[in-house]
DNA sequence: AAGTGGTCTAGACCACGTG
DNA sequence: ACGTGGTCTAGACCACTTG
């Protein structure tokens, strides 16, 4: 009945980190040092550290060490924000120059894509990939679709957002330069009509190490 | 340069998830028996499992085995949906019986609540304890604190939910039966008067494998 | 009795960054 | 050259569920 190893020594680091015991940038002691402070081999080690970076506590970096992550969040301001260009959302949230990138294609539509917006399997569809990134860094990468008689979301009326870890894909995983095996958060978008139509969907992928969470800020109606 | 066996692994059943091909509640091979298939140690099977449940796609459960997971989401209605009653807002994603429980105590304003209150340290404060289970099933368990003298969300004219994966406290791990280890999702709540004030905060824990994904639906503004 | 997932050990090699 | 994190192997014991 007593709690195993790594979740002690995860609960310890965690206790400290948000404490403030041990700030942002910090560098963790090794796999080699903790393990031998605790007594415990370092493959118990990395599984505590494991469940800290997921819940995005700490980054480790490959060659260098373990550390404290810093956490920005990201804020999003629901409904307005949605509607603005990437350009304004990542403007005010951050001071470097950001820039954003857009490449528009026609693609086949998937089934599934079909389905979302009820046309037929290979119907041609708007496919346009946008790519954010601050200085050199990246900041985030979407897919997003459309049937070609909608331009824009001047018509929608209702927008879900889904929110998921996930696997990336693979031109998602390289423009964000994440490692193998490493989850990528992932905004899915819905965007749809009064009449209940999808007209647009998005997928959107941020690395874990930049947004470990999620803000969700909105004004409230009066009752 | 290639990819990581535990990657491919998860990937490959990540994929037949998602297509359907390996329907809700499908018990996975056995440990031993995907090492086999794969040729490699039941170690990356391990990781590569841990992968998959930590994007929610399957379930392991102890001494019986890995399974599909369903996953029935959680609407999230903003921001009307965050002014009702658990009652209201539980009832209406499910046909079971409905147990809200309610505790009521007055404690004393830990540092880090005070300041967000703009109390002094010790000050008095209402902790309000709130229990949901459906039939035998725990749902939820949250810890909502406000001072003294202010009572509902009444003058809140702002929400700020934050999304987080967690470690739970002692007490919330114990509710919602999880595991030593297996993290929680929590949505931590600040309710925001017209001049900024802070009116009430909550901590609202769910178990990850009843709900998975976060979904949000928001009715657009004009613009 | 057999099989399951959960935890843990003690090794190993790799690629790469730092001193 | 050394230390780092990342990957992987081949064992082991435990507590419990299932047939």
């Amino acid at each position: 009945m007593t709690e195993p190893a790594y979740v002690a020594i995860a609960g310890e680091y965690a206790r400290r980190i948000r404490h403030g015991d041990l700030p942002s940038g910090t560098q963790l002691p090794s796999y080699a040092e903790i393990a031998e402070r605790h007594s415990v081999s370092d493959i118990v080690v990395r599984k505590a550290l494991d469940l800290l970076q997921s819940q995005g506590l700490v980054r480790a970096v490959r060659r260098r060490g373990v550390f404290v992550a810093d956490r920005p969040n990201l804020i999003r301001i629901s409904p307005e924000r949605q509607m603005e260009t990437p350009e304004v959302t990542f403007g005010t949230e951050s001071d470097g120059e950001i820039n954003i990138d857009r490449h528009t294609e026609r693609v086949s539509a998937t089934d599934a894509l079909a389905e979302t917006f009820g046309l037929s399997p290979g119907d041609e569809i708007t496919h346009v990939i946008t790519r954010a990134s601050e200085g050199r860094r990246p900041i985030s990468i979407s897919d997003t679709y459309q049937p070609l008689d909608v331009t824009g979301t001047s018509e929608a009326a209702i927008l879900e957002e889904t929110l998921t870890d996930q696997l990336p894909t693979p031109v998602h995983a390289e423009w964000l330069r994440v490692g193998p095996g490493d989850l990528v958060k992932m905004v899915h978008q819905r965007f749809l009509a009064a009449d209940g139509r999808v007209i647009m969907v998005s997928n959107v992928s941020y690395p874990r190490d930049r947004y470990d969470a999620f803000v969700f800020r909105m004004a409230l109606t009066e009752s």
